[in-house]
DNA sequence: CTGAAAGCGCTTACAG
DNA sequence: CTGAAAGCGCTTACAG
């Protein structure tokens, strides 16, 4: 083990002082550097094989350059990981890095954790949760550089990024019209959450648009996972007037409904299209046939969460970016829709 | 904003030096200290809400106290956020903090960030791959404190932490075996990775164990994701000696194989039980019948390595729990294993 | 049992 | 264009 070299050594090496190393290796503008000096200084960094060290620079300039993902629950969904990777790329680009912390839901815990990173000094937060959540921020972040990632607060003054569910909703509806189709089920979650709020609204206004009545009869609440898609899936096509399409809440449930679909003898798409939500690559790059669906934009949250909390922190302490901001849902097409079939059940 | 609180205002408020405050805060091993000066130190931190600075105590002690979790590609697969769990809450439990850093696989990349870690003096990494492989660790990690993470080295001498894939392939293979299945194909992965090859290993050593003879002709091998599961599902369905269970090299292959089966007219489990590898949730608890399958132990493989490289690191440098070690992956029942039927094809 | 003081490795007014 | 020096907030020999 080489003993560690400091700014000094480079200053020595150099034979120049080490305020003169540190402008020169931070590049701090303004200060006017002879030209040979600047290269002996470089050199002999290189030479020595520096490396600054940042908890001291920290230390001085009270910034970390270090962000702080928190969030409920890391491992329930595999989005986490677009989301992370967005906002770790994000960080990354800009010589920042993230500290990643998981509550699993426990305010108590939670408090200890920001309390911990608070003592590091963190520059700022993401208080991200793993699906779209309407949250409360946690008292102990009040105040401080804090973006809410895939969550969403009553309090305006809170900056959020989520998924634009409304227009995701309308997208998947359209393209079921767009080939034909007049009888579209919605097999929605039964639970009350912004996703399946957003996705109703978008269905009955791609419906409206489009001049089709809007029918009670044919939107269902259930579970939002596959067993819920499947008992949906089969209430709806048992049902006297039988949908020529279907468009799921989600991945999962359509991987019900698919399988509710083979027990009655019907194939997709020919008999019935399906359109899903969530992108779930494993489920639909994985069903056969492949399921067109609408996309979450979780990457870009991450990366749009970091280079805003970024800029607020290094522009202005208060950036009148702050806002509620809402990310589209993109259409990504494979193969479960085809214009319904002449002889409609 | 209040202005904050350092260490010597709280020796000031409580009339000792800071000395006295750094011993008693953090309980400082063989400093005999004056109960009643403790509490009030105790007292006046409280009072002023003292948050120590671990930035200026990482300067002073060269010990940061947070930990590097270096991947290669965090969002290919869901297992990610298992992997992560573990490696947080581990940390976590222990008063460290984990950084979170992608590579992309791409080697200057993955060469900066470490520079970028190492400057924030990160104590110890995590060199951690989404899937079992093997991997040269690089260079610039050399020497330092390291586990590999669900990957292994060539060399014997960096500490590693892999699933039993051997000890899974079996645990499925003789599931199959108790239920009274003698012809029992594998659909491999025909990637040449640690997984396929242990997999196979365990397959042919459960039949072994049992007496049942090996053939060939009953271990295929395709793509490691549904269609492939597909294709091999159908080529051995098909083929002359119809095996009356299926062991798929992962849950993908096996939602694959369910496809094959639905339109060959073959009832899980009556016709055909099948056993999967992964248990991904969203496919093994999604499928139905459930899926019967073997989990991977990414959560304890996390734990493990955050666990023995704080172990490492706070106890002697060169620690002798220093190994590549295998942990187990566990069988987990669902409803897709049954006896197999009086009349096999 | 308690304290004065040095020093971790930087940055940054300030001076020249 | 360059440098001497203070100070960020801690910990820790060392002394008493």
């Amino acid at each position: 083990m080489s003993r560690t070299i400091r700014i000094k050594d480079v200053a020595e090496h150099a034979g120049v002082s080490v305020t003169t190393v540190s402008h020169v290796l931070n590049d701090v503008p303004g200060k006017r550097i002879n030209a040979e000096t600047r290269a002996r200084v470089k050199a002999s960094a290189a030479a020595l094989g520096y490396v600054p060290n940042r908890v001291a620079r920290s230390l001085r300039t009270r910034r970390s350059q270090v962000l702080a993902l928190i969030s409920d629950e890391i491992a329930t969904t595999p989005f986490a990981g677009l989301m992370i990777l967005g906002a770790q790329e994000a960080a990354s680009k800009r010589g920042w890095l993230l500290m990643l912390v998981n509550t699993g839901l426990d305010p108590a815990y939670e408090a200890r954790e920001i309390q911990a990173l608070l003592q590091r000094q963190v520059d700022g937060f993401l208080y991200a949760t793993m699906y779209h959540r309407e949250v409360e921020l946690p008292d102990e972040l009040a105040g401080l550089p804090v973006i809410l990632l895939d969550a969403v607060s009553r309090d305006p003054s809170i900056p959020s990024v989520v998924p634009d569910e409304v227009g995701g909703g309308r997208t998947a509806v359209e393209v079921l019209l767009a080939s034909g189709h007049r009888r579209i089920a919605f097999l929605n979650n039964r639970d009350d959450i912004p996703a399946s709020r957003g996705r109703l609204e978008g269905y009955r206004a791609a419906l409206e648009a489009a001049g089709v009545g809007y029918h009670q009869s044919l939107v269902t609440y259930d579970a939002s996972d596959s067993a819920g898609g499947y008992r949906a899936a089969a209430a709806v096509l048992d049902g006297t007037a039988r949908p020529t399409a279907l468009f799921c809440f989600n991945d999962r449930m359509a991987l019900g409904a698919y399988q509710a679909a083979a027990e009655r003898g019907l194939r997709i798409p020919h008999d019935l299209s399906v359109v899903g939500f969530d992108n779930q690559e494993i489920i639909a790059d994985g069903l056969r046939p492949g399921l067109t669906t609408v996309a979450l934009p979780h990457y870009e949250m991450g990366a749009w969460a970091v280079d805003t909390l970024i800029g607020s922190i290094d522009d202005n302490p208060q950036n009148d970016d702050r806002a509620q901001v809402v990310l589209p849902c993109p259409l990504v097409t494979r193969a479960s829709v085809t214009a319904p079939g002449q002889t409609p059940g």
